[in-house]
DNA sequence: TCAGTAATTATGCAAGCGTATAATTAGCCT
DNA sequence: AGGCTAATTATACGCTTGCATAATTACTGA
């Protein structure tokens, strides 16, 4: 007779965020099919069972850790636009800096975000979830170039299609930086970002 | 005794193409895990055995999988190079409007890559193919670039930066493009792409 | 034409998967 | 203090997976 695990109740909070956290460590570290019901069970200290008695399948956990992953990126961009300086092109230049350099560009973030990338075709929730957050960042992007614009009398320009293209210059050095961290010298990105961003829109953006 | 399946011989090339295939279907349709040996194989028309004969292991077979898929795409966008003007504006604008329509642009390229992107930080192989094409989409870019630019005599500027800087506007446009298909206008990309491209240059490059 | 051989099918296995369900126990309420 | 109940563990089942191995058969070439 081997004695039953002992055990600790939990408040039901934190143990829907330990099993989501251990689901998301799982996913960026092997990708969604090391994501075992047994694994994720095992890394947030509990036995598989329990996994149901939170989420009803394995699926609703899965959306549920994807949830809680773009929401957390947004608001980890979105955070720190309090300390950016008040000068609209500083503050551009920093924002830019920002988003192509740890934390927010990093393998795990990544990794996480090619796996969600994957249900968007095939989910809906999924794909509203992915929308929101893209046109929620452009937005916020679009935003900063209109000021920054504006700070050389230019408001006649196409903010949108500047937002569109920087947004995906961002997207396309975050993946690399993400994906081929090693083929880019410290604070290279960086440096491109905030250049390529100065001929995009004719401005002179300060570099750090 | 229910007879045995008829079969008929094709040559290696042949079936290893058909595998190739087939895993790509299956993963674009349905993401990795649709992809196992018994749907690869009955989706090819062979049954699931056949499949070591050619292949080693699975993992072998997805990583050939990939290389296909990525070379297809580059040589998708390399292939009009010959049918492109002579002139480098000309020339370079036509590119980057191949880069972001179909079929080089579309949601089953996406899909492929963003699955495979999952697997590039943990796989060896995978992560040499991703860089070498990902390298040699960018080199040419970069060739590309430099003639243009060497039309207004400027021949010092940092061209690996704008190649970086360039691949990454390229990738982004082209991921929404995929993902989000319907969010952008009927060759809005296209116009968006020429003209980001014509600020970051300080060139002019013709619109089609 | 027919024997040899490599390509292909057929069968089976061990491991891991998600999930269902029963047994236990920690912590709260009175 | 001591029962109630929900949180947690334990066990087991049926499926699917990748892979190994044996049996067959289509083609080749002498």
């Amino acid at each position: 007779m081997t004695p039953r695990r002992p055990f600790q109740r939990v408040g039901e909070e934190a143990r829907r965020a330990a099993l989501i956290e251990a689901t998301l460590d799982l996913i960026a570290e092997g990708g969604p099919q090391a994501a075992t019901v047994r694994a994720i069970a095992l890394r947030a200290g509990v036995t598989p069972g329990l996994i149901r008695h939170y989420f009803a399948t394995k699926e609703d956990l899965v959306a549920a850790a994807h949830e809680v992953l773009m929401t957390g990126l947004t608001e980890a961009s979105a955070a720190r636009l309090g300390e950016l300086p008040d000068d609209p092109l500083s503050r551009l230049s920093e924002f830019l800096a920002n988003a192509v350099s740890p934390p927010v560009a990093d393998p795990r973030s990544v990794a996480l975000w090619a796996a969600s990338m994957q249900l968007v075709p095939r989910d809906e929730a999924m794909r509203r979830v992915h929308e929101a957050t893209y046109l929620g960042f452009r937005d916020r992007l679009e935003a900063m170039i209109a000021e920054a614009l504006a700070t050389t009398g230019r408001r006649d320009e196409d903010t949108r299609a500047l937002a569109i293209a920087g947004n995906a210059l961002l997207d396309g050095l975050w993946i690399e930086a993400g994906a081929l961290p090693d083929h880019f010298r410290e604070g290279e990105l960086k440096s491109i970002a905030i250049k390529a961003f100065s001929r995009l829109l004719s401005l002179d953006l300060p570099e750090g």
